[in-house]
DNA sequence: AGGTTTACT
């Protein structure tokens, strides 16, 4: 409110001078006459912002219908609210996992596209819908190409309804012809885009063997050579950004005495927002801002008045190994799609240049698009989701990019062995319609649902929000050493699960919700608010399925309560074994893990219990390879006997 | 003895 005077800079460009608004008429014709309608621009060309206007005046919401938009909710309906002129969840309104900000009145609503997904569990057909939006359809995220396969067969359904898929150049022609109908006529692109600043790009003559001391050097060469204009260096990670700020910074006093400051600034998800605004700070005279970045500059995040690129050729891509059932995250080359894109980030503002680490040979022999999420994730949770919707042969659905054959087998395993699925492979009931509709990973679901047989329905529910967190429990601010601790207070000998169940019981007793208290004990506050938001919702869940959520005083959890005989710490090992049969190891003499099959070396993640601890038989929830180590993440203490009697069905496939 | 691209139900 002090600041209430204060200036803020204008992000944005009066709509009337969007590349969008000159486009108005064609795209409302060919939308009135065409279901499927492929808009192609660029972010930032006003297809989110100006498009869903446009139809509510054309009349699209006329008999009561809405006008969805699938695109970062909260910013980007804000910002429509405004231009429309009303308060946010008239009109104009969104929603996202725990918030939903529309009424009688919204007309216009953003929302996520796994919530639209969810939307159509309950409406099958999306009615409440004349025009739905799907927005960055190139980027192919698992669930927006699982909803542009829905959205084909609704058409057929729903010969009134409109599907509008916005996307990049590249890949428009993919979408033409997954929508083509019968007659396969074209001609329902849009292209919108604006014109964007030519960009030299050059490269290297030869391979090098560091591309990050040659990133450095361009830096530099840059910096020495070239007029003003900021610099924008694609790496791959955290570790490499935190050494590229190092080097440069050891290399400022190098620096001729009368040259311009060079300022190194680190982007990646992981840092603290704060940290990550100081790259949207204009540059001051004399000055020039050289932008370390993950893969989040490349398309969710745009920095104004970048000139110059530096891409290294790499991104660290996430994929599964149905084999093994491990997901790893390792470095790999990019797309040709992708350096395109990257080279594009110096051409907004006036012309610019790109280096890349690499041969113009190397580029040439990179693949043309990036691996589309469907052929590389595990499928589990949407094969369910699919089937939820009455799709039950998932070999015969409409994919955009069917997956290998090999990830829907090993899903369906896994689904069947989870009592998901029955021998028909159709969702058994009530167990696998409740796996799919709870939002939780199905391992981890099944685990919530079987916890009223184990008389352990309340610490389920806070051990499912808090492993949601993925991590997220601990704060570090600074010193590892007063971390460690920190932490051993919460520690409960039988490992990372009800250490996680003592942290929330704590938070919400003693700590009674306060983000100092969090701050003494190294948590991170906004973590554990939320884990009280997954947990209302979880439980709202079990609710709608008629189960019995009373909570009865549950005490510490640290005490060992007794029900049946069983001591309750055990009664939760058991529950976590009944869901997580699958994520099972051994520790070996030297303290590593090792698989069921013994085939592979597992590593108990610095963060958890098991670190430094003696065990046998373990279950985890998370198991993630990266580099050269596989690391398990949440490990609990088990008996081998459990695998058996609660995940008989898995061992019996895989034997 | 040591760590994870980014989205999200």
């Amino acid at each position: 409110m002090a600041d209430s005077d204060t200036f803020i800079p204008s992000l944005h460009k009066p709509a009337a001078l969007l590349p969008i608004a000159r486009h108005k008429d064609a795209l409302l014709y060919t939308i009135e006459t065409k279901q499927v309608t492929i808009v192609v621009g660029q972010t930032g060309s006003g297809k989110t912002t100006q498009l869903p206007q446009y139809l509510e005046r054309a009349g699209y919401c006329n008999d009561g219908k809405l006008i969805a938009v699938t695109q970062a909710p909260t910013t980007v309906a804000a910002r429509v609210a405004q231009e429309v002129g009303c308060q946010l969840g008239q009109q104009v309104g969104y929603s996202i996992r725990f918030e939903d900000v529309t009424s009688a009145a919204t007309k216009i609503k953003f929302l996520t596209d796994g919530l639209l997904l969810r939307e159509a569990l309950v409406d099958p057909l999306l009615t409440r819908y004349s025009v739905i939006v799907v927005d960055e359809a190139h980027e192919r995220s698992l669930s927006s190409d699982v909803l542009l396969g829905v959205l084909k067969k609704v058409l057929k359904r729903r010969p009134e309804l409109r599907v509008v898929v916005s996307s990049a150049t590249l890949v428009a022609d993919e979408f033409v012809r997954f929508f083509a109908g019968e007659d396969g006529e074209e001609g329902r692109i849009v292209n919108i885009e604006g014109r964007a600043f030519p960009v030299d790009v050059h490269y290297l003559s030869a391979a090098v063997e560091d591309y990050l001391e040659r990133a450095i050097k361009t830096v530099f060469e840059i910096h020495a050579d070239e007029p003003e204009g900021d610099v924008l260096v694609f790496l791959t990670g955290r570790d490499e950004i935190e050494r590229a700020i190092e080097m440069v910074a050891d290399r400022l006093p190098g620096l001729p005495k009368d040259a311009d400051a060079l300022v190194p600034l680190p982007l990646y998800a992981g840092l603290p927002t704060e940290q990550q605004m100081y790259v949207f700070e204009p540059t001051s005279e004399g000055t020039r801002k050289v932008i370390f970045a993950t893969n989040i500059a490349e398309a969710s995040v745009t920095i104004e008045g970048i000139v110059f690129v530096i891409d290294c050729g790499f991104v660290k891509l996430r994929a599964y190994n149905p084999t093994t059932g491990i997901e790893t995250l390792t470095a790999t080359p990019v797309s040709q799609a992708s350096a395109t894109q990257r080279a594009g980030r110096a051409g907004r503002t006036k012309p610019g240049k790109c280096y890349r680490l690499y041969t113009e040979s190397a580029f040439e022999s990179l693949p043309e698009t990036t691996i589309p999420e469907i052929q590389r994730s595990n499928l589990a949770p949407i094969i369910l989701q699919l089937k939820a919707l009455g799709i039950d042969n998932i070999a015969r659905f409409d994919f955009l990019t069917p997956p290998p054959a090999e990830l829907i087998v090993r899903a369906l395993e896994l689904l069947y062995s989870l009592g998901a699925l029955d021998d028909y492979v159709k969702l058994t009931k009530p167990l696998g319609t409740r796996i799919a509709e709870i939002a939780l990973e199905p391992m981890l679901a099944k685990c919530l649902l079987s916890s009223p047989s184990f008389s352990c329905l309340s610490e389920m529910l806070t051990i499912a929000a808090m492993t949601s967190l993925q991590g997220n429990v601990w704060f570090s601010h600074g010193s590892k050493k007063q971390e460690e601790p920190a932490r051993r207070k919460f520690a409960v000998e039988e490992g990372d699960h009800l250490t996680l169940l003592n942290v929330y019981q704590a938070f919400v007793t003693k700590g009674k919700r306060d983000s100092k208290w969090c701050q003494q004990h190294y948590l991170n506050f906004r973590s554990m608010i939320r884990a009280v938001s997954i947990r209302n919702q979880l439980k709202r869940y079990l609710e709608r399925f008629g189960m019995d959520v009373s909570e009865s005083l549950t005490g510490d959890a640290s005490a060992v309560l007794r029900a049946g005989g069983v001591p309750k710490e055990e009664s939760i090992r058991r529950c976590l074994t009944s869901g997580y049969f699958a994520h099972a190891a051994r520790m070996a003499p030297d303290g590593t893990f090792r698989t069921v099959d013994g085939g592979t070396v597992l590593h108990a993640h610095p963060s958890s219990l098991m670190f430094n601890r003696n065990a046998d038989w373990v279950i985890f929830t998370e198991i993630m390879e990266t580099g050269d180590k596989t690391y398990i993440r949440d490990v609990t203490k088990i008996e081998k006997s459990w695998l058996l009697e609660y995940g008989s069905s898995f061992y019996h496939i895989k034997s």
